[in-house]
DNA sequence: TCAATCCGTATC
DNA sequence: ATACGGATTGAC
């Protein structure tokens, strides 16, 4: 039922009139009486009689017939709202969409009209060969043909991945067996949908509108579509009989849903593949540390490209920031570009091939000017604008990532500098000045550009945002690696790897001249991870340093915001395991999308955590003592978030 | 002895 | 949440 209460988190039996029993079958909304209240709820289940001591009340209107939450994904939501401490209401808000009345009316005409609606037939033109460039790939797409349920972690070489993930729809679908495809963005939704081919998928995205994304959600629910290609919400499709699914870039925090309980879709995938015995494949560029801990174990297959594949298809990468890398080059000084990725970029236009120039989220880059004359500050070595890692850090340069640590004004002598915040606008301008003569477009934002075509263009492009070029760029800067690295962040250097990847795999391969400059200190692990293009390596050692810090995802971690007396209240009421660590209190970092950066007035956080395997037990007992707490009603509200995106 | 009030508990 | 019951307190 729909109550925001954790204790009353489970179900009640109603009576149902002779009426209602014909309609009200498992899965299919009801309206009843609670407490003197009318509230929404699901049919979970038909009994002929009740456990319930007291009086049974009626049901007061069975609002549809249409069984809406199935079986496995009412199962499945109760799973994962016991895993993330949450409420089955709050789950199956996220599973099932809202009801569109009008949307099942012309639902239930077409299928009075016509006949049920014939299941899609497989992707009309899999490409078989798509796994063949990695070491367990055919094995891996033959034993879905053949109705085995494999599970894999794969890292995708640079190339058309959606149809990559559409030999293993193709695959799953020919062993008669449904799937699901969760993407972070509607534009990778786009590029799947048209790799499955018209008509072979139906497109689950947030944008659709209520009613057509009602209408499509009872399409799958009656087993009308065999396949489904998504956004996060996605993962809760409940496509009848399902032999796979795949879930993309795993990275990327959009699969995090950002509502109550934050659970994530890779996260979702993982407990319903277990559930459903379907088949699971995390596939990227880059490989997520979480999917790394579950290869570790065994649960996951690692695919990785064969060495032959790699020779064929990666691009060549370099780091530029070295010392060695200072502009020679008269042309490249005037450029203030490092002279590596001027000469880089300059050789892929001079090829008539367009080239991709990633710099971090528009208005994220903080620009540093003179205090005295405002004049823009710039790296005494190569005259690249400076910038600030992180508040009170020496002054870095964008370009060469040389530190200014003595920095003195040209034009006025000044020492002190001031922020300005430039974007991505500004360095298209700046780069506009660099290459004379040369197109540049930009790409992110509100105006992002799907693709461009193959001519000599600079193409500047927030993370995300890169528009596809056909027949591959000739070259990448991945610019401002400094920026990205020195974010006080956990993830910093996986979330970097995974950006650069993601521009670097739309280059072209090193046999065709592409090429990549990524302007960071090649002697870090993330560059060396896209230099050596390892993305399972670092992945690796970053999870070896996790489990010596004992940081997630080695442990299993939750995060509690709220006053010092909810959390302390909450802290003393709830049963941990023993082994449960608890940190902080600490001032609570400000909620994202605040305009102050500060943290929010006597807002406090801790955070709790226990070896993996007693992550169960750390969210039950965190659910019960949530649970005591609303029953006494207790005010100080306290948000518990497991496996947290941000930690500290 | 009765009512006003507080607290804890159940809500099908 | 909200409603209810049983216990507690205070005043006649």
């Amino acid at each position: 039922m729909d109550l925001p209460l954790a204790h009353l988190d489970r179900p009640f039996d109603y009576l149902l009139t002779e009426e209602q029993a014909a309609l009200a079958s498992p899965g299919c909304r009801v309206r009843v009486r609670f407490s003197g209240q009318l509230v929404s709820g699901y049919v979970l289940a038909r009994a002929e009689a009740s456990e319930h001591g007291g009086r049974l009340a009626y049901v007061e209107r069975v609002v549809s017939a249409e069984p809406v939450l199935a079986p496995e994904i009412a199962t499945l939501a109760r799973a994962v709202a016991d895993r993330w401490a949450g409420t089955f209401a709050d789950v199956a808000r996220l599973a099932v969409p809202p009801r569109h009345g009008a949307a099942e009316a012309a639902m239930l005409r077409a299928a009075g009209a016509a006949e049920t609606p014939v299941p899609t037939a497989a992707p009309a033109t899999p490409d078989t060969g798509a796994f063949d460039d990695y070491d367990g790939g055919p094995g891996f797409i033959r034993a879905l043909a053949d109705g085995e349920s494999p599970r894999a972690a794969m890292t995708v070489l640079p190339g058309e991945w959606p149809a990559t993930i559409a030999a293993a729809a193709a695959a799953t679908v020919a062993s008669e067996r449904g799937v699901v495809v969760v993407v972070p963005d509607h534009r990778d939704v786009a590029r799947v949908e048209r790799a499955l081919g018209a008509g072979n998928a139906v497109a689950l995205t947030a944008d659709l509108g209520p009613a057509e994304r009602y209408r499509r959600f009872l399409a799958i629910r009656r087993g009308a579509v065999r396949c489904v290609v998504g956004t996060r919400a996605a993962v809760w499709a409940p496509v009848a009989d399902l032999g796979l699914i795949v879930v993309w870039d795993d990275g990327d925090d959009l699969l995090a849903e950002p509502r109550a309980p934050y659970c994530h879709a890779r996260d979702v995938a993982v407990l319903r593949a277990h559930h459903a015995s379907a088949g699971l494949l995390l596939a990227g560029f880059g490989r997520s540390v979480e999917a790394t801990v579950l290869t570790d174990s065994g649960w996951l297959q690692s695919v990785e490209p064969t060495t032959a594949a790699r020779a064929r298809r990666l691009p060549a990468v370099r780091a530029s920031g070295d010392d060695d890398d200072l502009a020679r080059d008269p042309a490249a000084r005037a450029a203030r570009l490092p002279s590596l990725a001027w000469q880089t970029a300059r050789a892929a236009l001079a090829d008539g091939a367009p080239v991709l120039v990633q710099v971090p989220r528009r208005g994220y880059v903080v620009s540093l000017s003179c205090a005295g004359c405002r004049a823009p500050a710039r790296c005494g070595r190569c005259a690249g604008p400076l910038t600030r890692p992180a508040a009170g850090a020496i002054p870095i340069c964008r370009w060469c990532g040389h530190p200014a640590a003595d920095w003195i004004c040209p034009h006025c002598a000044a020492t002190a500098t001031r922020a300005t915040v430039v974007g991505a606008a500004r360095t298209a301008e700046e780069l506009g000045r660099a290459f004379p003569g040369v197109a540049v477009r930009t790409s992110g934002g509100d105006a992002v550009l799907a693709d461009v075509p193959q001519k000599p263009a600079l193409v500047v492009a927030t993370p995300g945002a890169e528009p596809v070029a056909a027949g591959g760029y000739g070259a990448a800067l991945l610019l401002d690696g400094w920026v990205l690295l020195a974010r006080p962040d956990l993830r910093a250097a996986e979330e970097a790897l995974r950006r650069w990847l993601a521009a670097a795999a739309l280059v072209r391969p090193a046999s065709d001249g592409g090429r990549v400059v990524v302007v960071a200190p090649g002697e870090l692990r993330a560059v060396q991870a896209l230099v050596r293009w390892r993305p399972e390596w670092l992945a690796a050692r970053e999870l070896e340093e996790r489990t010596a810090l004992r940081l997630p995802p080695a442990v299993r971690m939750a995060a509690l915001t709220g006053s010092p007396a909810g959390l302390a209240d909450l802290i003393a009421t709830a049963q941990l395991p023993d082994i449960a660590e608890t940190l902080g209190p600490v001032p609570a970092p400000a909620p994202p999308g605040s305009s102050s950066a500060g943290s929010s007035p006597d807002q406090e956080r801790m955070l709790v955590r226990v070896p993996r395997r007693d992550g169960a037990a750390l969210a039950a007992g965190l659910k019960a003592a949530l649970a005591v707490r609303s029953a006494r009603k207790a005010d100080e509200p306290v948000k518990v978030e497991l496996d947290p995106a941000v930690v500290l």
